[in-house]
DNA sequence: AATTAAGCGAGACGGTACGTCTGGTCTTTAA
DNA sequence: TTAAAGACCAGACGTACCGTCTCGCTTAATT
């Protein structure tokens, strides 16, 4: 999972010449660090540039070299902490979905993935780019969960095969927002724990309503 | 549902003491509407404290007398946006529900009212005092339609009658998370139309889910 | 000398009308109080109309009602000072020159007498109104000191009598400028001590020159 | 006499390491020429920082980067007048005298020199480093004037040699502060024409009374 | 005694300038 | 050609004062 392609996380890195002294990959690797750092310190709108720069022992130019502003950098240092996501098998629906429904959750604890996140899709809302770089570095990225639980559950018989893929693609869809945005909400809009008890109230909610969805 | 006090959101209003001149009520209200206008045209953070003191035409000392700091300021001016949500009668919990969601999904259309929320709820994953103010300026009073669609469908006999308020009160929460993060995420992040289908998918997943949560 | 009228000092202060509460005196005196003190700690370009207001117990507005701006509060409060320099009889003009030359540079060495007379003097060079002010208010009145001792050396013998009252005025000044400048030079711009001996050698030189320009 | 070495006017222009960019020589010419126009039309208390920075084309960081207040750099920007100040030979003593007198009222007559002037030394009554500063600026380098004027007079024979060095200096001094106190006062304070008449008779006293320092 | 006209304190008002900070660019020397 | 360093322009930040303007309250002199 954490093997998935990344180049997009580095668009401007890739060489285009092959002359003159070739780029630094510590430097990438140090801004990505200095960046998740400077989140959890600072919190989304004190991070500056110059500030990432000298933690990464960078010039600044060195910096709009690769990234040509804030919001991309920061959807590329914490898209990879999503990537750390995975779906273990339990033995059945509901256990894999309450498994999940807490490794989002311990995620979100973390304080560089909570402000980044909310940060960035905080630009979207006014900013076409960062919005389709959002979905494609993260959103899409993550449906693979859902997608991995479904296959699992039809192989177990808990659940019945689609025959309409594109009904199969909205339902996907449909549940990976009920998850995703529940957990979020509860956990930095509410501001009350994601624990057991709630995990395992969510998860009956949404696994009875699953069902329901395929008539 | 409008006329709910509304006495928090200007809180330094409040006349302290009984001498020297008192402060404008005109200002208070301009600069909230030059703040959503400001909103709207520039997004959250090219929004600046000097460019709405201009389109209220206050001087800038007027605006920082009242509110600390931009996201105090956007708080307020965002919040009576949801008092605008309401739950009119449809006649079926299933009704109710998707009228509601259809609602936020259109407030979430305004641009004013997406960014702003979305922006003070970033800021506040590093922030305690914001994320109070959110929570009592907005969470916290918006679950009032959950527990009114609640007692809308007890009436009809759509559903049983809690016996234990605490778990109540935990439903109302988990429906409520669940109900307000699909529809965010759905709209902000997975930047999809919340449309009559999707409102009518969901609904059943919730409506249907509900049930379960009784026994 | 010092009982000359001191009108010219508040000049808004006359009763205009007769009805309607009179202004108060101790504001008055206090606020010029407050201004010398605050000169004495601030300096010129620190002192604030407010923290002169704050000092003395008194409201802005009192403070305006009086004087238009800091210069000719400044002016009026600093003018007293200057009132205090006397001309003893010592018996000699030598004795005479030396006496006074001592006392202003004893007056030169209180702070808020050098800082506000070379702050208004700044002022002054692009404020004409301001200039005239200190004109009538501090230069002209001290020329007395210079006719004074002019008198007392005629009478004694050391000085003929002038028959050209013209040329006596032109004597005067250069007199007044020749002694007031040096002293304000040595000890504002040189910084260098006004002592016995420097006014012993400045009193030589220029007791000397007069004696040439009476041919 | 203009050539005199000017590196104390721009201290912190200095290189200090070898990398990053350098400093632009054009941006401290174009600052002090732009600090100068200001005080002609504004003087003093009406320049502005930023009005220097917009006039100068230039960012007021780098107004801020060379001189950390108005003060500084207005002396700075003025110093350089009274370098124009040259003695040239007239002929006799008297001449001399009366040359350099005028010369230094031509110079007083302009805004921007005589504003300057009275500026800092009203600000240097109570700021130790700015009178420092004015003092090897401006002060201690025009007393070449009376040096060299002296000279002049002792070689066509109309002074005699000193013999003490001591007493030498404390005669530059008093000469000095006699002549620019003289000037400064009948121009500035008394705010009355320095005309040839004028400094005729000045010059007399002055030169009288020269003579009688020396026994 | 009641009226009245001004003065009084407090403090908010629209402004201007401050000195600082950040963003994003450009220019230097060194590798 | 890139790197680090650091100066550059532009412009927002939040603060301090400015001089003006309500307020509600004295405080005399005039009715």
């Amino acid at each position: 999972m954490v093997a998935v392609m990344c180049s997009h996380t580095r668009p401007k890195s890739a060489r285009t010449g092959r002359t003159g002294r070739p780029r630094s990959v510590e430097a990438d690797a140090a801004i990505l660090e200095a960046t998740r750092a400077a989140l959890v310190e600072l919190g989304w709108s004190k991070l500056t540039m110059g500030d990432v720069a000298t933690r990464a022992g960078v010039a600044k130019t060195t910096l709009y070299r690769r990234w040509t502003n804030k919001n991309e950098l920061v959807v590329d240092a914490v898209a990879v902490l999503f990537d750390e996501l995975e779906l273990p098998d339990r033995g059945s629906l509901v256990a894999d979905v309450e498994g999940v429904v807490l490794q989002f959750a311990a995620l979100l604890a973390r304080p560089e993935a909570r402000t980044a996140l909310m940060a960035v899709v905080a630009e979207s809302t006014c900013d076409d780019a960062l919005r389709v770089r959002i979905r494609s570095a993260i959103v899409d990225r993550q449906k693979r969960l859902v997608v991995q639980g479904r296959e699992r559950a039809q192989a177990r018989g808990e659940l019945p095969y689609e025959e309409d893929p594109g009904a199969a693609a909205r339902n996907t869809d449909l549940i990976f927002d009920v998850v995703a945005g529940a957990v979020v909400h509860r956990a930095l809009v509410s501001a009350e724990p994601v624990d057991d008890e709630w995990a395992r109230r969510f998860t009956l909610l949404l696994v009875s309503g699953i069902g329901s969805l395929q008539n």
